[in-house]
DNA sequence: AGCACGCCGACT
DNA sequence: GTCGGCGTGCTC
């Protein structure tokens, strides 16, 4: 067993072949399987095995009184296990090509660096269709896409039938018609309820389901219905690496000669942004993934014994000397907005799927969030025409996002682009993981198995020793870290790609100063921001405003007798919502009616307190009656696909002011915004969480970029804060934008203070009904850790303190921090701790989360 | 986690 | 007289 470290110290390379012996069983004797299977019980399960099956093979066994599937994670002959307890095997699912070594290194990683066992981690990584055998003989067969298409002659039964009441259906129909085929995702963009209406109409014969294999579908989708700007796929191209002469393209980097395969020529054509010259910084960044891909296919091609130190020094690699000289150190691509990141992800990947010894290649794209950066996926669709693109997220319906895994795992997809759950994805040929947005919290799991999808990508790079890249303008301060102690390959991009764009000018405005001269703040809005949108207004351009709070007021207060709108099973209020007319909690899903007087003294005069994105929208609309607005947060997109007609109403220039929480500051371009108005950004200032500043600057970072895109004529666009902390050095950092110096200064604090990076954390959680019981429980697993056993003098605990947010949805939490400057010591540490806790039959429910984001 | 078995209250 | 509450206990 490797030793449970950093998943992201490259330091401490792993190799768990000895972990898996290749134990064939012998014909005729009975051997054993030892089986993951989905139960928090650590262990693995015996099972008799009475035909031939390897690791990593999918099995269906009984488990108590039901059966289950799981995963051959062991074969030997012999069983601990009392016989007379041992069961038989069910069925082993041949068909299925079994898990690779390094996909189930990967599982077992995560479930000893998170304290779980293995079933726990490894069943749930796999699509639930998978682990549910009725299902398997249908999904071999299912290998492709599956489209919709209006049945021979049923054209005009299907017109007749679809009222052009019911728009969405309508919508539906007339889009099948036009295309031809639609695919699941295409037909629900149409109308949100298309699965029912499908199965309905091919209920009705009006409509057929097939089948398309991947690579027809692939060749069958490009140009046509993407609504992205010129396409032209549908020339023939020569296949992928069978040239690999010279052919007339320019290395982005002199010195450097290496073959480009043909096919790279193609890429560097085809969309637009294919043959714009690389800025030194992108052509820079572009070489070294270059090297490291082409060392990483030389190290592939040596002997399996071939030591790191070998294949780090036969190679002049753009990493400066690192102490533990891994063989491939992360990238951490650092670039402002409209740097360009996206073209050198195109570019590297390119290069990943077109080397010449790896005919198979697989990439991995992680993205935060997908349903935000839809563009993201055009685009790689739009330069990879001809490589089958599947994505992986928790949108997907169950039978697409298997279907998806499956392209994955049997190679058929080259490309995938996917949330944190893709880490998880078996990719037999991966060559290349990149991580857009690195820095984002939504790569970090919040229930469950808490994994950190981008420290499981690093690992994931570092055990295949193929090049990871993690990209953005505002790295986290851990990888900021590391880059600065070389431990990753800054590959640092400063000037924007596009020639015309400049960085937006940021200004604050002092909300002290302009109550102090006593000039009217309408609605939390002053009257240099009115003036600015107004500005915009006359010209013809949009403005962006930024809002981290959705509804309309955060709490309803009497002023009579003090009332305020409590959530009667969370220690939080009530947010008001007045479109709906509700009072709503955000943290159990609690409503209710809006009281028309104070529920304790009857006065009439209910007063929302704060300001939420509606209330803004509201105050807008009066000061602002001719401009068109628009509200972008998860209110206004609960519907699926409302979210995506929102952003298009803006990029169509149908709105005037759009008025956001974070939601808008991710992914979308937005041309024509050359304002963005930053509400209220002063309460994460000065919050307990240690990691807000770092949070905000990142936010404020990304939302002030939405402002740059596009210049005015007469200059960049601004950003303009309302803040009552004009002097905080936040601030100063950002108006300046340099991340470098505000990373320098919190890296500082944060070493002073003897916090992460500079220590490394865990966080023991109870919740129970009562508070004291959790309490309780916290203390006794403290005294525990504090027995001459476990004791161990770098490891330290805080005392157990009820969180921020103590009680939501009825139940009280608690937790206690558990730290270490030392992450080996305080692995072994947690491995102990947790058998004794687990022993301990606490009347709470508990769970630990290592490296926490949130404390 | 499931899913049993297992003993004590309000209902057809 | 049953249906059903969730308290322990086990799963190769």
């Amino acid at each position: 067993m490797t030793r449970a470290d950093d998943p992201s110290d490259l330091s401490n390379a792993s190799n768990d072949d000895a972990l898996f012996p290749a134990t064939e069983p012998r014909t005729g004797v009975p051997a054993i399987a030892r089986v993951a299977l989905d139960t928090p019980l650590l262990t693995l399960f015996d099972y008799r095995l009475d035909q031939a099956a390897s690791l990593g093979q999918l099995v269906q066994v009984p488990f108590g009184r039901r059966q289950v599937v799981g995963i051959v994670w062991e074969l030997t002959q012999r069983s601990e296990v009392d016989p007379k307890k041992l069961r038989d095997v069910t069925s082993v699912w041949h068909e299925l090509p079994p898990l690779a070594d390094d996909w189930r290194d990967l599982m077992q990683f995560a479930a000893r660096y998170y304290q779980r066992g293995i079933g726990e981690v490894a069943l749930p990584a796999l699509p639930a269709h998978l682990r549910t055998p009725m299902r398997w003989p249908r999904l071999l067969a299912e290998r492709g896409v599956q489209r919709y298409r209006i049945a021979q002659g049923a054209l005009s039964t299907l017109m007749d039938n679809v009222p052009s009441r019911l728009r969405a259906q309508r919508r539906l129909a007339e889009g099948l018609a036009q295309a031809g085929t639609l695919d699941a995702d295409e037909a629900r963009a149409l109308c949100s309820k298309a699965a029912d209406v499908l199965k309905q109409w091919a209920a009705a014969g009006w409509v057929v389901v097939e089948t398309v294999p991947y690579h027809e579908a692939v060749l069958e989708s490009d140009g046509a219905d993407e609504g992205h700007e010129g396409e032209k796929a549908d020339e023939p191209r020569a296949p992928a690496a069978t040239h690999d002469a010279h052919d007339g393209v320019e290395r982005p980097t002199a010195g450097r000669n290496d073959a480009l395969p043909a096919t790279l020529a193609d890429i560097l054509d085809d969309a637009d942004g294919g043959t714009k010259t690389l800025t030194a910084g992108q052509a820079d960044a572009v070489a070294a993934i270059h090297d490291a891909l082409i060392a990483a296919g030389a190290r592939r091609l040596e002997p399996a014994r071939a030591s790191d130190a070998m294949a780090a020094a036969s190679h002049a690699s753009a990493a400066p000397a690192t102490p533990p000289s891994p063989a491939c150190p992360p990238f951490l691509l650092y670039g402002v907005t409209g740097s360009g990141k996206t073209e050198v992800y195109l570019r590297a990947v390119a290069e990943a799927l077109h080397a010449r010894e790896s005919a198979h290649a697989q990439v991995l794209v992680l993205v935060p969030e997908i349903n935000l950066t839809p563009q993201l996926e055009g685009v790689f669709r739009a330069r990879f025409p001809r490589e089958t693109l599947v994505t992986l997220h928790s949108g997907l319906a169950e039978g697409e996002r298997a279907r998806h895994w499956l392209a994955a795992h049997r190679g058929e997809a080259r490309i995938v682009l996917g949330t944190r759950l893709a880490v998880m994805a078996s990719l037999p040929h991966l060559r290349l993981i990149v991580v857009d947005e690195e820095h984002d919290p939504s790569y970090k799991q919040q229930e469950g198995l808490r994994y950190s999808a981008r420290d499981l990508a690093i690992w994931r790079a570092n055990r295949l020793r193929i090049p990871v890249v993690l990209g953005s303008a505002t790295p986290s301060l851990d990888s900021w870290n590391r880059a600065e102690q070389g431990r990753y390959v800054r590959l640092a991009m400063p000037e924007r790609a596009t020639p015309d764009a400049v960085l937006p000018r940021v200004s604050l405005i002092d909300m002290d100063i302009e109550r102090k001269r006593q000039r009217v703040v309408h609605e939390g809005l002053s009257q240099p921001l009115l003036a600015a949108i107004r500005a915009r207004l006359e010209a013809g351009e949009q403005s962006l405003l930024f809002l981290n709070r959705r509804g309309y007021a955060p709490v309803l207060n009497c002023d009579a007798c003090g009332w305020i709108s409590d959530c009667r099973r969370c220690s939080a209020h009530m947010v008001l919502h007045k479109p709906e007319r509700r009072l709503r909690c955000h943290h159990c899903g609690a409503e209710s009616r809006i009281p028309h007087a104070c529920p304790d003294c009857g006065n009439l005069d209910l007063a929302p307190l704060g300001r939420g994105t509606q209330r803004i929208e509201e105050a807008l609309a009066e000061h602002f009656p001719d401009a068109r607005l628009a509200r972008i947060d998860a209110d206004s997109t609960r519907r699926k696909g409302s979210a995506q007609a929102l952003f298009a109403q803006v990029h169509a220039g149908e709105v005037d002011i759009l008025i956001g929480t974070q939601m808008v500051a991710k992914g979308h371009d937005f041309r024509n915004v050359t304002l963005v108005g930053v509400v209220n950004a002063d309460s994460a200032l000065f919050s307990h969480d240690f990691r807000a500043a770092e949070r905000l600057f990142a936010q404020l970072m990304q939302v002030a970029g939405r402002a740059g895109r596009a210049a005015r004529a007469d200059g960049p666009g601004d950003v303009l804060i309302q803040t009552r902390y004009a002097s905080h050095p936040l601030f100063a950092s950002l108006m300046r934008h340099d991340y470098a110096g505000f990373a320098a200064q919190q890296l500082e604090e944060r070493r002073v203070a003897l916090l992460p990076p500079y220590t490394h954390q865990a966080l023991l959680r109870a919740e129970a009904r009562k508070l004291d019981d959790a309490m309780t429980f916290l203390r006794q697993a403290r005294e525990i850790a504090a027995e001459p056993a476990l004791h161990d003098p770098r490891i330290s605990l805080w005392d157990p303190v009820p969180m921020t947010m103590v009680r939501i949805a009825g139940t009280d939490r608690a937790q206690l921090v558990v730290e270490s400057p030392h992450r080996g010591a305080l692995q072994r540490f947690l491995t102990q701790w947790m058998s004794e806790l687990r022993a301990l039959k606490a009347p709470v429910r508990w769970h630990l989360e290592v490296d926490p984001l949130e404390i």
